[in-house]
DNA sequence: ACGTTCCCAAATGTCATACAATTGATCCGA
DNA sequence: TCGGATCAATTGTATGACATTTGGGAACGT
């Protein structure tokens, strides 16, 4: 972590790379604390200003911890998964939003994603699983509530499929799938008829994963898309005129 | 983007989460100018080395890029599928090492995830992705080179068969799935057998793509899985030895 | 000997200022 | 008109200082 620093590029981002390597190649463990801001600085041959602009780099990513005081310094921090999927669901909607990808490829590989749970989610769903799912589903029921609130609730019903699958890496990667389609599908306005139709394909989902039928799962989530995608072109239509 | 900040938190910390939040809701456009170091510190009230600081923050996540000179300053970044998928797979390989994911789980994930591909691949592949696919089978068939080189060879090649998929917000999420697990897969030697059994399953999912036989390539997918773990199973019972 | 209080040292957080480096724009001259 | 020197704006870096937080230890009293 002490070769020399070349005067191209930024030194504080070449300090954070040297640092994130570090941690990535197992140097700094987790937990562990990185010299004070003032070693730091005289190691590299820098001003504290610049190792305080790599170490917020670094802070940003959830790369390290700051704490203050006697004992204070910059420790190693461990990435959770909770984290990694905040940070992963808002790069994801900021990809999709900055790149006007159409409503159909995010529909497409968000519903495509989800099939890659359905042979775990069927083999290991428990009743707390089902309960959670059933929970949305009353909330969809109810008619009096927002259209973000039922977005919401239609995130919360297809994340609890996913949870289903009882593999945190699935459930941390689908996370940010399923979440960051949830700005798109705030555009609708759900009339509803659109509404009951949801729910009739999410109530035939949640069946279809209590008797663990792989195949009509997998029915009644291609069914779900095709309309998903349906009804935004009604939307897109209608907004057209 | 002008309440005041609470002299709780980091200020940094404070004026990033605003400037985000101004370009996440759209008040901040793509490759619209930030105002200058200077002025947004006179009008956050701080100084220059802290609205530097938040600036950093921004830039480690991608959010914003700075430019030198007359007519230079902070920019609002158009978010690229390259940049968040590097991210994702620093940040995706960071939180298996650190919280000791098991080689079964990420590989089961990993492979539950590609199988969400199958259909879509089947139908848009191309000449091209069964070139570069049958480029990487062709590496892997030479014995001399490493076992990291294998390893590379058959990220590339899965992600080869990704992107025939043609949609890419599959291929961005997926990338970060297949892609961190190479580390994990490093661990891995490969003796002469196991590279002639894992090219040999590699072949036959190349073959079926090029038939467009989604059961086919449904059963070679599995058989791979399988095999994977399997000797992973073996590699970490002969290091217990 | 024990507990409490107070003070201090170490570290991060913030500020002010200055200078260096870069780069587009402008002006001027041939 | 074109080319080049100059300029001004802006970010990058350095220096030094002070504020704030926080844990630990010394001093003190009981």
């Amino acid at each position: 972590m002490k070769t020399n620093l070349t005067p191209k590029r930024e030194l504080s981002a070449q300090i954070a790379d040297r640092i994130r390597a570090a941690i990535i190649d197992g140097a700094l463990k987790v937990d562990s604390r990185l010299p004070s801001e003032a070693e730091l600085a005289e190691s590299f041959g820098v001003s504290r200003p610049t190792v305080r602009e790599a170490l917020k780099r670094l802070a940003a990513k959830n790369l390290i911890r700051t704490q203050r005081g006697a004992t204070g310094g910059a420790f190693v921090n461990r990435m959770t998964y909770r984290e990694a999927r905040d940070d992963q669901v808002t790069t994801s909607t900021l990809l999709l939003s900055m790149n006007d990808v159409s409503f159909e490829a995010a529909c497409e590989a968000r519903f495509a994603l989800e099939v890659s749970c359905i042979a775990l989610a069927c083999a290991r769903r428990e009743d707390e699983d089902l309960a959670a799912m059933e929970a949305e589903l009353v909330r969809q029921a109810d008619e009096t509530i927002t259209d973000e609130a039922f977005c919401a609730s239609d995130v919360a019903f297809h994340r609890a499929f996913v949870d289903a699958a009882k593999n945190p890496v699935l459930s941390y990667q689908l996370a940010g799938a399923v979440e960051a389609m949830q700005p798109l599908m705030n555009l609708i306005t759900y009339t509803g008829r659109s509404r009951a139709r949801i729910l009739r394909r999410h109530r035939r989902l949640l069946t279809a994963l209590t008797a663990r039928d792989t195949a009509a799962v997998h029915d009644a989530l291609d069914d779900l898309a095709a309309y998903t995608v349906k009804i935004a072109g009604e939307v897109e239509a209608a907004k057209a005129r």
